[in-house]
DNA sequence: GTGGTCTAGACCACG
DNA sequence: GTGGTCTAGACCACT
């Protein structure tokens, strides 16, 4: 289980555990079933207090990526890998909605921001 | 001038305005030495105080968006139709390519992308 | 405002808090748009910390029953009288399947819980 | 002997194997003088660690539900159908008893309570 | 002044 | 050991 954390970000600590725990159900690094490190164990490892790792997998059990128990830990939820795969779309094409609305309301066409995906789409790493 | 204010935006109240005025001069509904509202009565017409208005108009002015002259009131500065095109595109990439890191992230390939844009655009108002 | 803590329940004080908040809202003490005391405040007369305070709030926030907005408060959310009376019914409907249905596993019939829920009703006080 | 256990439920296993035990011998499914099975094998079964199952034997022997024999395990108390049967109303009597009341404290009338009674009566399933 | 986030401890019930 | 709740401080951005 790797986490970090940018200091540099302006996001709170809870939002970037969040996001990474997040992102790594919907990659599939993490699967159904799987256990969470201890909140104290992040909590030392990343050298913050439990706060704000609490919170992270609070918001997780929120949002119904994981299950916790007092006393035995807390678990990836069970899935199944069409919702996953939902999930992601629906992720992706929120985002691509958004900049779609921007775009359109700064006078693109259809076509230019198509073009600009391309390019973006190239130069990203990863 | 037409502004408005969401109570459920996570933004602060001055970015939102910000945020407003910017997408008007970008979008064409504000000109080159158009005049903006005085704060006080932009206040008094969102029931706020002045004082998350003075900032934003503050950041317009920092950003180079406006000018303000004490005793006249703030100005749109004035600003070339190749720059403002420039502006336009550069923040719609930005838009796009954060898009697209994440749809790359998320494992959707270009072709999934562009179809997802293209369903956005087409279901965009407005 | 009037809140107030028993020491004896076993419900952490943050759910106790949640439960007179909600109350007050859906037995109609508190309005739409009524601001809600400082988290501090109410903390300083509870001799509690702010902790479990702004943990009652959140969950208010989430439950959409208030609207917090940093610099100036927290309010009572914007909520019809319609969509208020249907959430009152719906928890009250839910408090009584509930009883309902342990009633039923219990062996007893509808006639005899009809005549409890009548018994309960005229020994409550209040 | 069927037991179950609910991931999602917010009680905690010992609890939630108590309530299951006390439900089958009010509703008769176990009477006087039945063994219950070992706690090892309820455990095993349930795949759980034996300390919980161990609590559940031991509140429900605190209760008056079950004696324990070292060596020969753990059976139904003797309890005369009376009993029984007065056991079974006072806690239907309570539970209806606190609907009541958190219906009264929404402001609806006894009709309108009993109406919704009789709804979920007929909806419950089992 | 407000709420939002955080540290560095603590105690509790549960397993 | 686990997570759940809490105290008593602190700093930050926003109004």
């Amino acid at each position: 289980m790797d986490l970090s954390l940018s200091g540099s970000s302006p996001l709170p600590i809870y939002q970037q555990l969040f996001d990474q725990v997040c992102g790594q159900i919907l990659d599939g690094r993490l699967k159904s079933g799987d256990a969470l490190p201890p909140i104290r164990t992040v909590a030392k490892e990343l050298s913050i207090s439990v706060i704000p790792v609490k919170r992270a997998w609070e918001e997780l059990e929120a949002a119904g990526f994981i299950e916790s128990f007092v006393g035995r830990g807390c678990f990836i939820a069970p899935m199944s890998a069409d919702k996953l795969q939902r999930l992601k779309r629906a992720m992706a094409a929120d985002k691509l909605s958004d900049a779609a609305a921007y775009c359109k309301g700064m006078g693109l066409t259809l076509a230019e921001a198509e073009a600009l995906l391309k390019d973006a789409w190239r130069s990203a790493e990863k």
